[in-house]
RNA sequence: GGAGGGGUGGCUGAGUGGCCGAAAGCACUGGUCUUGAAAACCAGCGAGUCGAGAGGCUCCCAGGGUUCGAAUCCCUGCCCCUCCGCCA
């Protein structure tokens, strides 16, 4: 959520800058409903001050032993009064909150003009591109040798966009997991950390997958209310801090997380049917930071070299690009992309995507630091990144590290996890 | 599933209808003392929101209700703890 002072008190400049991320900020209805709404406020404070005075004179008329039927009578008429007041102040704040709940982060002076993923600006890349002295098959194909990666047998278990995993594939996919933990704690400084793969709605609505992004998310029933399936860890994970004021020493807070990921895929029905990219369950390794305001800059970098460093390690040439205004997700006031090379698609993907929010998720989720300096709690700032997702990984290592007979080169870094087998 | 006990400020914890935004302690901040520190002593110290300010309003798990007035009484829900049963 953005502050609503600034909005209140520069309405245009927001509506502006939100240009960049193409969303149609509601100037006039807002400013409209926020006159009411100072206007009924001030109404009902007053009647509520009046009736906190009179309730007061009452209690001590009566504790003097006075008689006090006349300012009972005189107190009759306020409740009701009050009562209209304070049910067209929740009218109001209700209109005002679907308004700013639905408005999307302010996009970073850095962030690039663009409509879409095309006009994402590449930074660096890293590694040389594989050459085959034969034709590259795609994951598909040599995942299929023994079913090793079984797409059919998922589709009579459960449905489409899901897969089974067996033998040496399901080891290095499992391999790729511990690799990427084991990795950021010992090497990058993150707190590991075990988190539900089911989570409320207040969760939901603190990180931002809620209200606006409801289609995204598996739900499931339970008693009278609701729970979700995680889309990413990052949603259980950084409302750890969620009503919380963290003590100073204690920051940055950073956490690492292995779990499932679960999503709807509903805006992308035929979209990457094909293979392991776009499932409705997959495993990610994510990176959550939480940080004072003055560092979380340097924090996204930090945070985007971790995750650079698994490709680093595991031998798989990648690009970073800086995602532009259109392409930058609700939350993120700029986020980096990291796209492996797929040489079974010739082409770069995604692989892993690292965020500032800045204060946008820190303010939904009232979760602040006491500030040594002014004594008072601030807001904190909160990052996420993946490192990095999981099937994507798997996919990269087989694509680029394939022989001619369908064999797969185990990277060196990945072999002690694999009982030191160096060939799949 | 059954029986009982709880949820109060950063933390512990008192508070059963008005004198309570809330005792006390811890932590924290400032001061006295000290070469310095510790200890001791003194003082300050919840959050949000509206307002230029004075000050107002809201918040004692959440949502309803009773009342002129609710942290306090009633109802519902959520969560935690103890015991019994069942169980991976």
């Amino acid at each position: 959520m953005l502050d609503p002072k600034i909005i209140r008190s520069n309405p245009e400049q927001v509506a502006a800058q939100l240009v960049k991320k193409k969303y149609v900020f509601p100037v006039a209805e807002f400013e409209s409903l926020e006159v009411q709404r100072r206007e009924v406020q001030v109404r009902t404070e007053s009647l509520q001050s009046e009736r906190n005075t009179r309730s007061k004179s009452i209690g001590k008329a009566k504790a003097a032993g006075e008689d006090i039927t006349s300012l009972l009578s005189d107190v009759n008429d306020l409740g009701t009064q009050l009562e209209e007041a304070k049910a067209a102040l929740a009218k109001i704040n209700v209109q005002l909150d679907d308004i700013l709940l639905g408005v999307p982060n302010l996009p970073h002076e850095d962030v690039p003009e663009g409509e879409s993923e095309d006009d994402n600006v590449e930074v660096r890349r890293w590694g040389t591109l594989p050459t085959f002295d034969f034709d590259p098959q795609d994951h598909v194909a040599l995942g299929n040798r023994d079913s090793a990666m079984d797409f059919e047998s998922a589709a009579k278990l459960t449905g489409s966009r899901f897969v089974v995993l067996q033998g040496k594939i399901a080891r290095m996919h499992r391999a790729l997991i511990q690799l990427m933990l084991d990795t950021h704690i010992n090497e990058h400084g993150y707190n590991e950390i075990y988190v539900p793969y089911m989570v409320n709605r207040d969760s939901l609505m603190g990180t931002s997958q809620l209200p606006k992004f409801e289609e995204d998310l598996f739900k499931v029933p339970f008693g009278e209310r609701d729970y979700y399936l995680i889309p990413t860890s990052e949603v259980p994970v950084t409302n750890m801090v969620r009503d919380e004021i963290v003590e100073e020493s204690r920051l940055p807070l950073k956490f690492t997380a292995h779990t499932p990921c679960f999503r709807s895929e509903a805006g992308a029905s035929g979209k990457d049917t094909r293979g392991l990219i776009r499932q409705h369950q997959f495993e990610k390794v994510e990176m959550i930071q939480v940080v004072k305001p003055e560092d979380s800059w340097q924090a996204l970098e930090n945070m985007t070299a971790n995750a650079e460093n698994i490709l680093k390690k595991l031998e798989l040439p990648y690009r970073v690009i800086t995602l532009c205004g259109g392409d930058l997700g609700f939350a993120a006031a700029k986020t980096y992309d990291i796209e492996v090379w797929l040489p079974g698609q010739d082409k770069y993907r995604e692989i892993s995507s690292c965020s500032n929010t800045l204060d946008f998720q820190a303010r939904r989720m009232k979760a602040r630091w006491r500030n040594s300096e002014t004594g008072k709690p601030e807001l904190l700032h909160t990052l996420n990144g993946s490192g990095l997702a999981v099937g994507r990984t798997l996919v990269a290592v087989l694509e680029n590290h394939q022989n001619a007979d369908g064999t797969i080169n185990v990277p060196a870094v990945l072999q002690p996890y694999m009982g030191g087998v160096t060939v799949i």
